[in-house]
DNA sequence: ATGGTTGTAACACAA
């Protein structure tokens, strides 16, 4: 009998604010490997010796006042990858590694402002070449972790209130889920649809409109395992706990569980 | 439907 591996995903919305948070939900939580989007931090000021501290070493590339990605492990990670290869991004949005027999890509996919902008068409050139990288990167690595802050959510179960979240909204509309499930058919499968048929469980929820007081949400933060994985995969699911903490990030931690 | 809030930074922009 062996402990299962945790594999985490949280979009901390500055890491420079939410450190402190950072720290305490992996003291609460202990994961093994944590993929961080929206870091906001330059790499000379990633606090890698804090972190340290907690018991994790850290790979990141990041940039001033956006986007920004991180992994964390236990264990050292190799083979880093930043960027998709062959795909010209100013923006620091992915960064992949191999940590033990485990490849784990980390995404802060594109938000994309709002269906019809330039910034969602960025978005769904980007997801198309999101999606020409995993198809060469599961033939290297069959054991493969595709994680992060999608931004976007998979079906109806996902949001609070799909008459708003439609086919012609950001983060619902067809276009992005089809992105969606052309990785799927790469052979990932959402970790948290493995164990749970379930709606309305979120990990996103608006700053606005008191939208988590309400139960506003959207489920956008994703961990989709490769085939080779699925049998391993013994359990998901979401910390709410620390979007209640004072000054949030407006996304929760989203995690799996794999046997190994 | 528009505007609501947060972070960074700088009085706008992205989410």
């Amino acid at each position: 009998m062996t402990t299962p591996t945790k594999i985490a995903s949280w979009n901390v919305n500055s890491l420079n604010v939410r450190l402190p948070h950072l720290q305490q939900w992996l003291d609460a939580a202990a994961p093994d490997i944590v993929g961080l989007q929206e870091t906001k931090l330059e790499d000379a000021r990633f606090p890698d010796a804090a972190l340290a501290e907690a018991g994790y070493r850290s790979v990141f590339a990041g940039q001033k006042t956006y986007n920004g990605v991180a992994i964390l492990s236990r264990t050292p990670a190799e083979a880093v990858q930043v960027g998709i290869p062959g795909f010209e991004d100013e923006q620091k949005r992915v960064i992949a590694a191999t940590v033990g027999d485990v490849r784990v890509v980390n995404l802060y996919v594109v938000n994309g402002q709002d269906v019809g902008t330039d910034k969602y068409a960025y978005k769904l050139r980007w997801l198309e070449a999101v999606q020409g990288w995993l198809m060469r990167e599961l033939l290297a690595h069959p054991k493969l972790v595709v994680l992060g802050d999608f931004n976007i959510a998979p079906d109806a179960r996902d949001v609070h209130d799909p008459a708003v979240w439609n086919d012609d909204h950001i983060l619902t509309s067809t276009a992005e889920r089809d992105a969606l499930r052309r990785l799927y058919d790469l052979g990932l499968h959402d970790a948290y649809r493995l164990h749970h048929e379930d709606g309305g469980v979120f990990s996103w929820w608006d700053y606005r409109q008191a939208a988590f007081r309400r139960d506003m949400g959207l489920r956008i933060d994703l961990t989709l395992v490769s085939e080779a994985l699925r049998g391993d995969c013994s359990g998901a699911g979401i910390d709410r706990e620390p979007r209640t903490w004072e000054r949030p990030s407006d996304h929760a931690p989203a995690w799996v569980e794999l046997a190994r």
